[in-house]
DNA sequence: ACAAATTTAGACACCCTTGTCCAATTCGTC
DNA sequence: GACGAATTGGACAAGGGTGTCTAAATTTGT
């Protein structure tokens, strides 16, 4: 296990300043100085592990949002599909769950840093995300507003049973995380399914 | 200020570790010894606060919860106004953003402390708030399968925008938690108004 | 006003952590 | 096998934090 991996994880369990360099050496396999050689100092061996973290998590959310269902066969269980991907490989990975402890801990004490993430992640996450939402209303599959806004709550219902299990840093079990993505995405749908209008005010689709 | 409202404070901002007795003894106006005299050791004040923000935050809750809306005149506008009571009184409120942030923080480090407050708290609130929403079921204002789901749901649905804000441990403002919570009973309702057809899934309109 | 209880400031021992230095050892590569 | 680079363990100083103690000052109750 890299030196950054070990500091990762003694870094949330124990929080910046109950880090102690010599458990991160110990559970790195290597000796102090050695942490001291690659990394300079313990602020400096921190932004390593956020910007490693950082890179990582955004990597697989993209790579996620990549599998985004856009010609859907059966919207719902795709989107359920995409959403449980999404929440098994993103948000409780080890990596995110991390990133997302180190965040919410320390967070305010390096708001230059975490400006950089909130931008880079889910800024961009977001952005992406609504396009595709934005294309599968053009397509006629879903009535939505604002995608911006339905991004944000698509994301918000999918993990609305997890809330609570994060909360204490756990992690979901495969059914918690299937259960709250199929109850999410339900919802999701009964919102923003196209509807049946009056007649008169059946908005006209593009075929395209 | 008193000692244990100085000290949720320090811990807040530094986490346990990098709490320190002398500075919280400063922020409350007392001397070291006065803190050591009324609580013992570190460990000690600590489980103190977060008794005190768990009491607090409960009797918050439960209080807002009893002004659910349960015979509305208008749903739309009455749920808006719950829900923006909700976030601004317990959620973004000074206790609600510490008392999260030390669950978050040390919540793995005192699982009995935290098994009570997950136990009381939102245990009971979300409880409480199916309950109300069963209730309006039945009067007919809504459709829900699953109370408790929706009970759920409708508290992601109106923080859903104010997620990335508490994330990086800052207060929302209050257009923000208007907004968060307008959009989120929008989609709530979209999701969960009576429809004319019996309840169940609705269909997603194939435009072939 | 007086006595008891509380609070205070300061000193103190003890422990832990960071970061540096260095000599010995191991590793990688030719 | 040999040589340079990297790693190791251990010692070390400096700093900071916890928790205790004590004598003086202050508040409180009567």
């Amino acid at each position: 296990m890299s030196v950054v991996d070990a500091a990762a994880g003694v870094f949330c369990r124990e929080g910046y300043a109950g880090a102690n360099i010599d458990l991160i050496a110990a559970e790195a396999g290597v000796s102090r100085q050695t942490v001291y050689n690659h990394h300079g100092d313990k602020e400096k061996l921190f932004v390593a592990v956020v910007r490693d973290l950082t890179e990582r998590c955004n990597a697989g959310i993209f790579a996620t949002i990549a599998t985004f269902p856009d010609q859907p066969t059966d919207l719902e269980a795709d989107l359920i599909t995409f959403a449980v991907r999404m929440n098994r490989n993103c948000i409780c990975s080890r990596d995110g769950r991390f990133l997302r402890k180190l965040i919410q801990a320390e967070g305010e004490r390096y708001p230059e840093l975490f400006a950089e993430w909130r931008e880079r992640g889910p800024g961009r996450t977001w952005s992406a995300l609504a396009a595709r939402f934005a294309r599968l209303a053009l397509a006629g599959h879903l009535s939505i507003g604002d995608p911006d806004v339905a991004a944000r709550q698509f994301l918000a219902l999918v993990n609305a049973e997890l809330q609570i299990t994060f909360m204490l840093g756990g992690t979901p079990t495969e059914e918690e995380v299937q259960h709250s993505a199929s109850n999410g995405v339900r919802t999701f749908l009964n919102a923003f399914a196209r509807k049946k209008q009056p007649a008169g005010k059946q908005p006209v689709l593009a075929h395209a």
